[in-house]
DNA sequence: CGTTGTTAGTTACAAAACCAACTAATATGT
DNA sequence: ACATATTAGTTGGTTTTGTAACTAACAACG
């Protein structure tokens, strides 16, 4: 055995942040190709526009908290869907610090696009899985995620 | 039902590359930490020195290949883990465009470190789930992964 | 009140990633 | 043999991210 092989016992390779990262890369290769391409948007411009259209207007603080974005990510985020016209802020009259965040018509057009581009990409990619299979896959995944 | 909700009627949050993407970074954060405080490393390095460490020597192209790495990226991290006097790169003669890349024993004796401490960070995710589930997960990482 | 602390969000600067152009060595086709 | 194409790897410039400091609004406590 060589000396590179008994360094460590068992098989690295299914080291599990590793493969989980992977597995996300290739995930989200062909859709990300496609919101790229057609709305020429970054990964935490869709994470926002996400969960504006999931969960309804909010403040970017909630999304935050909800999407694990760091506070300066969805900053830039809402300000580069604000210059797409894809939302609108709003100042709160009870507490002028927060600034709800509203789809406008354009952004909810592109968040049914998206979603349904989603919803088709998920599919393809639970293919080979069965119904039974893909519930444990996505419980695994949320647990590991602390969701 | 309100106008946000009807547009897709599926649960996006279930949506994989999104769930894989925040399973992935959480999984990694602890370990991130680990080599990057002690070692200074970034993730590329990481996984550079781990190919290495695992696999044995190779090239630059073939880190490429198995890491699923761009070769900007491999030759970036190349230069950083020689300059931490990790590795060392020697020309072929047959072909001198390639170079060998070697661990140097404080190289595999970082990558042995991390190694066990990767291991215990992989048991301490799957502590929850059943040797059945973990070798399920991995197999179906892999399959997502298109190992 | 008024000082101090906290929270929402932005901005500035540094680190890292991405992409395209580049060099150098080898392979291929005529 | 020589022009052209490929391959391994590096470098430069731009984009994106990360980190820390900042502003503005509110809260709490004396």
């Amino acid at each position: 055995m060589s000396d590179h092989e008994d360094a460590v016992d068992f098989d690295l390779r299914g080291f599990l942040p590793y493969l989980l990262n992977i597995a996300a890369e290739e995930s989200s290769a062909s859709f990300q190709q496609y919101y790229k391409g057609r709305y020429g948007m970054l990964r935490t411009e869709w994470r926002v526009l996400f969960h504006l259209g999931r969960y309804g207007a909010m403040t970017a603080k909630e999304i935050c908290d909800r999407a694990r974005m760091h506070k300066t990510k969805v900053s830039r985020a809402v300000a580069a869907l604000q210059a797409k016209r894809f939302l609108t802020r709003s100042q709160r009259e009870d507490d002028r610090r927060h600034e709800t965040l509203a789809l406008t018509s354009q952004g909810r057009q592109a968040y049914a696009d998206l979603a349904a581009q989603g919803q088709q990409f998920d599919r393809a990619l639970m293919a080979d899985f069965s119904e039974e299979e893909a519930r444990f896959l996505r419980q695994a995944l949320e647990r590991i995620a602390k969701f």
